[in-house]
DNA sequence: TTAGTGATATCC
DNA sequence: GATATCACTAAA
């Protein structure tokens, strides 16, 4: 059973302490293990991008699990998410903190992520890793950013954090 | 606290 | 075609 296949709060939760491993187009291989994530849960979540419904951008959202989604906030930063779940259901992990880079636009400048990698499915130039490391705690909290989402869902505690 | 940056969505 | 918005960061 892969963590991908999990529901994305689980999925979530259980992606804190894994490594992700990019390969670079010429070669170089970057190692950083995820200690910060987010669950983004489908449509009824009005703080996910496909809330508003299936466009071009959200697409990525609805494929199979272990497809990326990466796009550009605020014209200056990538954002890293591993989608998640059923097809056809659009969930996904932000990845918003690594070992050496806290913040997910600094998370995708440190493993040198763009737009290139989005729709692209987990395996090519980055790959997941379990090296069997556990987190000796991993903290909930409610999500960061999302302003714009319902007050019940901004309460949701989906954001992760080892601790 | 606020400027910077550009793709996307939504409205003419 | 135009504008408003945005899952953020760095500098002040």
């Amino acid at each position: 059973m892969n963590i991908l296949d999990l529901p994305a709060p689980e999925a979530a939760r259980a992606l804190v302490g894994k490594v992700l491993v990019r390969t670079l187009p010429d070669g170089t291989v970057l190692r950083a293990r995820i200690t910060e994530t987010e669950a983004y849960f489908g449509e009824a979540d009005t703080a996910c991008h496909a809330s508003r419904g299936r466009t071009k951008r959200t697409e990525v959202l609805y494929r199979r699990a272990g497809t990326l989604y990466v796009y550009l906030c605020y014209g200056i930063h990538w954002m890293l998410n591993l989608v998640t779940g059923p097809e056809n259901d659009p969930q996904a992990v932000l990845i918003r903190g690594v070992e050496g880079a806290s913040g997910p636009g600094r998370v995708t400048k440190f493993l040198h992520i763009d737009k290139a990698l989005n729709d692209t499915p987990l395996g090519g130039g980055l790959a997941l890793e379990d090296d069997g490391y556990v987190p000796a705690r991993v903290d909930a909290s409610p999500r960061v950013g999302i302003g714009y989402a319902s007050p019940e869902d901004q309460a949701r505690p989906w954001r992760f954090r080892a601790g």
